[in-house]
DNA sequence: AATGTTTGTTGATCAAGATCAAGTCGCAAA
DNA sequence: TTTGCGACTTGATCTTGATCAACAAACATT
């Protein structure tokens, strides 16, 4: 069986089992710098859900905002429409990031948020949060300096869809992933994507058909072996200089 | 004479007179929601600032992070040089907006922010505010939405730079910028673009030349009338439709 | 295995906007 | 007023990546 039976509660239990306290991910999430003391008193505000399958929307776009949702296992896309135009995806999520903190100062979610394969999260009802960072300063720093560095991530992708050609985005991509999975001790230089070629574009501003053949001109390269969603990253560095432009090697300048 | 004489000290005593509590901007700034006494609390702790003049830098990208600064008048741009790659613009400040949250996580600015013209700024020491985000409620629940606001910009800000035209670019700036002038009392229709062409195509990722051109288009379809930096908005509603990209209204052209 | 359906690849053409190259305008200093 | 320089405009050409159109592969369902 490819999966645990749901039915029988194995997997409520499974996931009621799980505390911040012995969670692999505590160190890169949310309750990062807290106590033991305190860690219990966020952990108690937690709410388990039952894993999402593939395809399985988290939240739909225009949904009352309630709660944050910090990724557990798997993966999520959020995907905004707005007025006439196409769907756009404005960003992937992994495990330990966390969903939703565009939603705050709304009473909505601003976008839809689907998973791309079995996913579990944990729900952090935003009043209760707010509430208890008032007596654990380090809790709502980390929720300050989360969300900061959300926006600098956006200014590098601003950057990225204003700036870079294609291939830079693709290399930058990569890149990016990369050092996500190192992050949460995953190899760097092995991983499935979960994401479509479709998704990648729209997230990247490109055709699929771009994606396509820059996929193949990188194989070509010998910069990535990439097989259906399996990626092998073969040279990081140059990968990296590919993504800020600059020209690899040939020194002599002047 | 164009300007009080900077040299006397009446600006001086200008900046120093100036409260949240006798401010026009504070129903659109950080103290928003806060009840008087907490007001004066919150305006204990705020700097104010000689004026920067044009082309003045507020702090250099890599600075150490200390403060953050709200807009009193006048208005700045955010600049990041980033590896090898030219400057990208990443955003520019009105009064009432706070510059800097994108810092709060790192000990550094992410980047160069500069004033466009005469500007005065308030400075807020971040540890100052944390500090009292702890007893003020309001002010720290203000704070998390002024940043999740600036998130949702953001996500807006790459659609706009992923899947819009050059003439969906400069006509949803032209939207932009009116809704933020009516907000804080201005004309939605006159004002003066306080930054260059260049400045605007950077921002939107477009070239000096493409910005010229199409305000020029914008100008013979009696969108706008642009002379310099003066700017009239003739058509808010057909801007508003181009900015959006569905078509407007006549049929059969052909 | 046969089928449909979604997902990904490849080739040919086209257009939006970048780039290059002159200019013109406007403001500031002398 | 002249000079100079930066900001802006306008025109001609070129490039990148979108779009259109098949087609192939992967996967699910029967």
């Amino acid at each position: 069986m490819s999966m645990p039976d749901i039915t029988t509660g194995k997997w409520h239990s499974l996931f009621n089992e799980a505390h911040c306290q012995t969670c692999s991910l505590s160190p890169l999430c949310l309750p990062l710098s807290l106590e033991f003391t305190d860690m219990d008193e966020f952990d108690a505000i937690i709410r388990r859900r039952a894993p999402l399958k593939k395809g399985e929307t988290l939240f739909l776009q225009d949904a009352t905002f309630t709660s944050l949702y910090a990724v557990r296992s798997g993966s999520l896309k959020q995907v905004t429409t707005e007025g006439s135009g196409e769907d756009q995806l404005t960003n992937f999520y992994l495990p330990s990031e966390l969903v939703g903190l565009d939603g705050i100062d709304e009473t909505r979610y601003p976008g839809t948020v689907i998973a791309l394969e079995t996913t579990t999260v944990c729900e952090i009802p935003f009043d209760r949060l707010e509430a208890l960072s008032q007596d654990i300063p380090e809790l709502r720093s980390q929720l300050f300096r989360t969300m900061s560095k959300e926006l600098r991530d956006d200014r590098r992708m601003m950057r990225l869809l204003s700036r870079k050609s294609a291939d830079q985005r693709l290399a930058s991509f990569f890149v990016s992933l990369s050092e996500r999975f190192r992050r949460r001790g995953y190899s760097p230089y092995s991983f499935r994507l979960s994401m479509s070629r479709a998704d990648i574009g729209n997230y990247l501003g490109l055709a699929v058909e771009t994606v396509s053949r820059i996929l193949n001109r990188f194989q070509q390269q010998s910069l990535v072996a990439v097989s259906g969603r399996e990626v092998h990253i073969l040279d990081l560095d140059t990968l990296g200089c590919v993504a800020e432009e600059r020209a690899l090697d040939s020194p002599g300048v002047s």
